[in-house]
DNA sequence: GTTATTGCAAATGATTTGCACAAGG
DNA sequence: CCTTGTGCAAATCATTTGCAATAAC
């Protein structure tokens, strides 16, 4: 975990006269060890191998102080349960790309992007705060070559593709 | 409600072998009566003064058919409900921007953003197949002159503005 | 000590579903 | 008829919350 998350969060915790708990540490740790992408459930079952004394509980509420720190951040990738991305300090105004054949999530960034739908919204007579863009691609490679190593990986995982709603 | 949706519900039906209820009607009228967005609930409401008999379930069950004929589409304003939106056909590609002052939801068409989010996601190996963009932003009207004639209309009507995940 | 934090289990709230009855074709 | 559709109430599932016990500071 980076230094600048600690950082940020213990002034986070200083500010709202919040308390240092190993729940809360080992749930952060789990939080920002990966770049992935997480569900609470998923975030549960990784803080669980740090500290077993985790509970769902303390997870869901660690998410809601962690999102209100500005550190995590909900994004919506279609399932019926909360994403958590903790890549928007590096990225702070990426999109999501979904892939439909292997459901792998591919972070984008683009200034061009950024720029006009500022124009856009400022023509519509608002100020943009935040913008999210998600979409629903298929994979060329796969149409092409017939394969695509991340669909045959996902498979082969048993990774949740895109679940129902 | 337009003949185009009732013909593109008729195939479907027909398609798919369905049968044409009294129920169904009434949900179906309840839901392109108006070009508003609306959630599961608010829609029960609105088939009710239609149909005194259409119940919460079908009202769900009915929602689910209207979104695989393609004639309504989910979208994600960050409430805790699915929220439907039933200009997909009039704007096929239209998006959404979110008031936050207000709450007031603004459909907006851009063949330049269409046109960007292709080329991105090309560039990424994907083709893309669908995007839906969310813009967060605040009225410069409200900054500016201190009121917007929405805010104090949605205060009066006492409507939901972003309610709580 | 005082107040925040936790785990548990119960509560919530949106959506889904099993089932027996009703009704389209 | 035969199958699909319906309402109801019960089930689900993610998330939230009340509470008594625990632990920061």
């Amino acid at each position: 975990m980076q230094a600048d998350i600690q950082q940020r969060l213990d002034d986070f915790i200083r500010r709202k006269g919040l308390r240092r708990t190993n729940q809360r540490e080992a749930i952060v740790q789990a939080a920002f060890s990966q770049d992935e992408h997480f569900t609470a459930e998923e975030l549960f079952e990784r803080a669980r191998k740090i500290d077993r004394d985790a509970s769902r509980a303390t997870v869901y509420r660690t998410l809601g102080l962690l999102v209100e720190a500005g550190l995590l951040r909900e994004i919506d990738l279609g399932g019926s349960q909360t994403t958590y991305d903790p890549n928007f300090l590096d990225k702070p105004s990426h999109n999501h790309l979904v892939c439909i054949d292997c459901g792998r999530v591919v972070e984008f960034e683009d200034k061009h992007v950024d720029l006009l739908n500022d124009c856009v919204t400022r023509r519509l007579g608002f100020k943009a705060l935040r913008q999210s863009i998600k979409i629903d691609a298929s994979c060329e490679k796969l149409r092409q070559n017939g394969r695509c190593e991340n669909l045959i990986k996902s498979r082969l995982s048993g990774k949740r593709l895109l679940k129902k709603r």
